[in-house]
DNA sequence: GCACAAATGAAATCGAAATTCATTTGCAAT
DNA sequence: ATTGCAAATGAATTTCGATTTCATTTGTGC
């Protein structure tokens, strides 16, 4: 690790190693906050910014990679396991993972049929999630309080679930 | 369209209908900037806001979706023709399509496996396209002119591309 | 016409990402 | 061990797209 780093032309220090060995406690789907509430924890004095570029840099190097389901937060992935695609479950913000190798597969034939040069593949399903349904469940059966529509519902005509 | 409003509750304005049918001249991939840029050719009157919501709407009553590819910028897309993957370019940012049923067969498929209600998919493919694939290999061959590496460049290695 | 909710436009706000800058620090060469 | 200096740090600031606020105007049903 230190030597990976060494060999690039980066310095380490204090900060740097616990960042990385924060991030790599932690796992998946890390957010720059989540990472710097977890530092912190450790390391009171260690300040915000550099918590992002090491994070920036844990990508750089090669180790993760950035995440973005589109709801404004940036994620960070280890990069250690097989291509994987995620289902993000709009209720719960909670990412699952599944092996997305057959999609890879399916994918890289499309690109190569077009000449384009693939670097990255972006496999996921937006949804709700097993348990989020049977929670839903049970509320519809306990009957909804009676608010009026909100202009959201009026909007997309019957809640599709 | 303008039923299509009215009977969910919507009123239509002058500005809503510039809107609306200046989206779907412009067609795939709209940004709420460029779909701006375009609305004032017409009417110099017209505010961001506007635009911004009725995007927004359109959305919101089926005719398009987001599209969100994590460079920052959020953008439209009609929902009128089968699902489709995009191929995107970090070269010359152009988005190129695909249809995906195949990949979204197999992604509904993973999804039930694991009592996933899915309600939307993303299939992406980030790289280089062949154009800019063809560019790229003539400048090689050009040869870069001698300035020393980035701080980018010695971080991810050897250069990609 | 009238009432009133919906829509508009300008400006303000929000929040994550990214940058600036003065200071400190790692580390390689003496 | 000293020293030179690029790299790294932390606080503050800036950026920039997305979203909200609010005073005013407008569309629609009566
Ligand atoms: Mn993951
Ligand atoms: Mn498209
Ligand atoms: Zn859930
Ligand atoms: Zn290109």
């Amino acid at each position: 690790m230190k030597e990976l780093l060494k060999t690039k032309g980066f310095k380490m220090t204090p900060q740097r190693e616990l960042i990385f060995s924060a991030f790599f406690e932690l796992g998946e789907h890390v957010s720059v906050d989540e990472l710097y509430a977890k530092v912190r924890e450790v390391d009171e004095s260690v300040g915000y910014s550099t918590v992002w570029r090491n994070l920036k840099l844990i990508c750089r190097v090669g180790l993760a990679e950035e995440v973005n389901i589109g709801d404004g937060v940036t994620r960070y992935d280890r990069v250690t396991h097989d291509p994987h695609g995620h289902l993000y479950c709009r209720e719960c913000k909670q990412f699952f993972e599944f092996d997305s190798e057959a999609v890879v597969d399916l994918m890289s034939a499309v690109a190569d049929r077009q000449g384009f040069r693939p670097e990255g593949f972006k496999v996921e399903i937006d949804g709700v999630c097993r348990q989020c349904l049977r929670k839903s469940k049970k509320d519809n059966r306990n009957g909804r309080s009676g608010r009026s529509r909100t202009d959201a519902e009026k909007a997309s005509g019957q809640a599709k679930g």
